[in-house]
DNA sequence: CACATATAGATGCATTTGCATCTATATTGC
DNA sequence: GCAATATAGATGCAAATGCATCTATATGTG
C-alpha cells in the first residue's frame, strides 16, 4: 500500500465513522428532547470560562464558520441560555457569558450526550482498521 | 483514563479531524472550480457499477439521507451527469446510470481531489494522538 | 491627525438539510 | 384474490449553511 492509498483509506474511514457516530448521537439527543450538539459545545465552552469568551475565540476553538456562529449565538441568546455583552475594551466585539438557565440545560444534556458518546464510540472502534493503518504508518 | 474518557477524547478528535479535513478538501475542490464532494462519491459509485445502482443501495453505501439523496440525484440528472431510469423489475424504483459527461467530470475532479486528500490527511495524521489512544485501547 | 488597511461581527440571499408526509408499487397473510 | 403492511422514492416546509458583503471599530503609517 502506498502512502497515498493509506491516507485515502483513512479518509474514507474517517468520513464513515464520523457520519455514523455523529448522526446517531444527534438522534439520541433529539429523541431525549435535547437540543443539537453545537449548542452543547458552546454552552460547555462558556461554562468553562467564567470571564466569558469572545465569539472569534470560540469560532477558532470550536471550528465554526463566522456567520454560522454569529447566528448560533443569537439563537442561544434568544433562548436565554447565553448573554452577549459589548466588550468594554474593544468596541467592535462582544463577550459571551452563559446564564444560569444555560448551565442548567447543559447539565441536563450531559448525561444523555455522555451515554451516546460511550455507546457510539464503542461501536465505532470496531471498524477501526483503516484508521489504524494510517495512524501506525510511519510518516516521512 | 477510563474507557469512557478514552472514547470521549477520541470523539472530540474525530470531530476536529473531520471538520478540518473536510472543509479544506471542499475548499480545494471549489477553488479549482469543481463540484462538491458528494457529487464525486455518487459519480464514482456509478462508474464502478456499469449495470447501474438503485438509489436505496447508494443511500446505504454512502450513508446519505433518503430525501437528501433523492434531490442530489435530481440535481445530477439536471446537469446531465447521470440518468434515472425506471426499474423494469420494480415499479416503485429507479436505476441510476452515469453518463459519458458524468464520467468525464469525475475524471477531471479526481486529480484535484486526490491531491487534497493526500495533503490534508498528511496534516491530519499529525494530530492523531487521541484517536490512537482509542484504537489501541483493548476493547472489552 | 488623516488616511489606508485590518478585524469583529451582522446580514441578505441562494442553496442545502432534516423531518414529516405523500404517492405508488410490492409483499405478506388470510 | 384481497386487505394490511412494508418499501421506494418525491416533496412541502422550516431551519441551517456558505458565501459575499456590509457596518463599525481598531490599528498602523505617513
Amino acid at each position: 500500500m502506498t502512502d497515498f492509498e493509506t491516507r485515502e483509506a483513512a479518509w474514507i474511514a474517517l468520513n464513515q465513522m464520523h457520519v455514523r457516530v455523529h448522526r446517531n448521537i444527534e438522534r439520541a439527543l433529539q429523541d431525549a428532547g435535547m437540543p443539537r450538539l453545537d449548542w452543547y459545545d458552546v454552552l460547555w465552552a462558556l461554562e468553562c470560562a467564567p470571564e466569558g469568551l469572545r465569539p472569534y475565540q470560540m469560532q477558532e476553538a470550536l471550528l465554526f464558520e463566522q456567520s454560522g456562529f454569529s447566528r448560533l449565538a443569537m439563537r442561544l441568546e434568544n433562548e436565554g441560555l447565553i448573554i452577549r455583552r459589548k466588550d468594554k475594551t474593544d468596541g467592535r466585539g462582544l463577550v459571551l457569558h452563559i446564564t444560569d438557565q444555560g448551565k442548567a440545560l447543559r447539565g441536563k444534556i450531559w448525561p444523555v450526550y455522555r451515554q451516546a458518546i460511550d455507546q457510539e464510540m464503542r461501536h465505532a472502534s470496531e471498524q477501526k482498521d483503516c484508521l489504524t493503518a494510517l495512524l501506525n504508518h510511519p510518516r516521512k
